[in-house]
DNA sequence: GCGTCAATTTAGACTCTGTCTAGACTGAAC
DNA sequence: GTTCAGTCTAGACAGAGTCTAAATTGACGC
């Protein structure tokens, strides 16, 4: 597998095993459940937040399950890491590659409207290592 | 004042009064360790670090002091604030615009040598919002 | 159905970074 | 040498995330 298999939401609650299960995840009631809340659209949410919304869905699962599952998915590829204010870790549901509009007045993230944004002329990277991703995150304030 | 004024490293240890003043910074002694520490070169340093050098150095500041004056030399534009994983935050002496390699297996970081990247056709910012900073992170792993 | 077993989940202790508070200290101004 | 605002300090506190050891789950073979 050269190319990586991504999986784009809305995905529908009763398909979500069969994304878990394409990209080689276990299927567990939890990992349904937190894979439900987080592919019902493309949205940024923190591990509180997921929490939050299980319980709000009547579901749960212990703070553990939602970092271990969390940090699965991430190395899975079903979701991205997102680390931009240094107090807490978003995971953004959709996985596909684009660049973030970050309030440090208000804490709100968004996506990058679709636009032919383009980073030239990138440095190749230090010998010896290789590219992961490319995370852009331009700051704005509340004017 | 429209155009920033930009401190950049290194700054003799017997100019860092001078330094801090010209920002608008009172000199304390506490202040004048910690920018000689940080303004010696062009590093990242995480406030951990930054202590360590302290009691190294035979100064010492208190945990309080050194957030305190950390935070207070990022709001000033003497240092940049770098948020790259999300455990720590780093704190970048050289202020000026430029971009960061993060090897996410060992925890190193690099600035990118200078060349001419540019990041084309950004989009405005969102209503209501100015820009404040374009951080670009580029991780890689060890081969 | 029943036992086995590896994978998963769990509660809660723990770690770590960073913040806060209340009092002590400093030093410039008078 | 008194005052006082600004700064510094110890240590309590908060919040995100990790770890551990035990309990649970559920697929599989019988
Ligand atoms: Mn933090
Ligand atoms: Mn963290
Ligand atoms: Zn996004
Ligand atoms: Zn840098």
């Amino acid at each position: 597998m050269n190319v990586k298999k991504i999986i784009i939401p809305p995905v529908r609650r009763e398909d979500v095993p069969a994304a878990l299960a394409s990209l080689g995840i276990a299927v567990t009631a939890q990992r349904v459940e937190i894979g439900a809340i987080l592919l019902e659209s493309m949205q940024h949410l923190s591990a509180e937040q997921v929490q939050a919304r299980l319980e709000a869905d009547g579901a749960s699962a212990s703070k553990a399950t939602v970092y271990n599952t969390l940090g699965l998915f991430a190395r899975k590829g079903l979701v991205r890491e997102l680390v931009i204010d240094g107090s807490r870790v978003f995971y953004d549901s959709n996985p596909s590659d684009h660049f973030h509009f970050y309030n440090v007045d208000d804490g709100t993230l968004f996506d990058f409207p679709s636009s032919p944004v383009t980073l030239s002329n990138l440095p190749t990277p230090p010998e010896g290592t290789k590219l992961d991703k490319v995370d852009v995150v331009v700051r704005v304030t509340t004017k």
